[in-house]
DNA sequence: CCAAGAGGTATACACCTGTAGACTTAGCTC
DNA sequence: GAGCTAAGTCTACAGGTGTATACCTCTTGG
């Protein structure tokens, strides 16, 4: 039995939730499912979070404001925002990624309220921060609907055509039109 | 009360469901619900579709089969499905879309397996065989990603972004990436 | 050494979930 | 008008949901 430790608790309540949320969504979820892993009662999370809403909003904080944002040079972030892209959507890489965590939540509309402030707050203003032209404010919200589109069709409904492709066009068409969100 | 008509009850549940799997997703829908609607019991959807899942299906199917590609012409696929898109997404437009049914029920595993077999017998094939290259495989699946991404960001998460911006620019800049991803 | 308080648990409530099995009732045919 | 069958309903079950209240127990400070 781990030693009583309030802050490391609460540190493995967060991961098993990070992981449980990301795996399979707000709603699919339980608060006992996530206490469990934790080696932990149901109850200490609601203590500690105050509710299963709560939880999720520190979670959502914590998985958005890790820096995600790949570069700060501006002439090749197209490009490389394709290639993370390409290789964290691929069908064995590792599954723990913040736009997982939005899509398979999002279908609740308190969790998107939550989901859309830390996007705003943390990934939004990386992107945005990056670019030289400040005017273009459209550009980096298409980016990230971009993003999130291809992760859905990708991960979430596994289209066999975006499996099946070859991993080098699907980068190379993306920076393409990341290219083209991004400029001017 | 309604006579006894098993075709039309077939119809109301199937439009009851349809109209609630689209506003709130496959697992946040209640069988009961769905059956009140239609005004019928919880049992009747059941013996008629066999399983919730199995209703699911049929929605599906019904949904995706109606033909949404709004162009034959090629040269004008790009712009047309962007000015739909737009108009669709719009914060005050009516929110019954098929992109929507998909993104609100795919966190669901069995129901994206559903969502993805009607995509792609039903939009994805669509979209292809508009196109003039049919060695261009990749570009209807990664359009469909991005219709999809403006629909998750637009409208679940609610982008303040995507919401301010103005139509025009949001319109000619998803024109410019259909372009990118469908010709030749 | 022992009491106080923090860390953690047990029990319970009110409600909702999908669906199986037995039942009732309305409408059409003869 | 009687009877059969299709259309529809009732009851029930086994389990899961978030969370409020009351409780226990370990660790530390005096």
């Amino acid at each position: 039995m781990r030693p009583r430790n309030a802050a490391a608790t609460r540190e493995a309540i967060l991961n098993s939730a990070l992981e449980a949320f990301t795996r399979a969504g707000y709603d699919a979820v339980g608060v006992r499912e996530i206490a469990e892993s934790a080696g932990v009662t149901a109850m200490l999370v609601n203590r500690y979070f105050g509710s299963k809403e709560g939880l999720f909003a520190e979670v959502v904080e914590a998985a958005m404001a890790e820096r995600t944002v790949l570069t700060d040079d501006p002439a090749t972030l197209a490009a490389d925002i394709a290639a993370v892209l390409v290789r964290r959507t691929a069908p064995d890489a590792g599954r723990l990624d913040p736009f997982l965590l939005m899509l398979r939540s999002a279908p609740n509309p308190r969790a998107a309220e939550i989901l859309r402030a830390g996007i705003e707050r943390h990934v939004e203003k990386h992107l945005t921060d990056v670019l030289p032209d400040k005017r273009n404010t459209e550009g980096p919200a298409l980016a990230l609907a971009v993003i999130a589109g291809f992760w859905v069709m990708r991960t979430l409904i596994g289209s066999t055509e975006l499996a099946r492709a070859d991993e080098g066009v699907l980068e190379a068409k993306l920076e393409k039109v990341f290219a083209v969100l991004l400029a001017e």
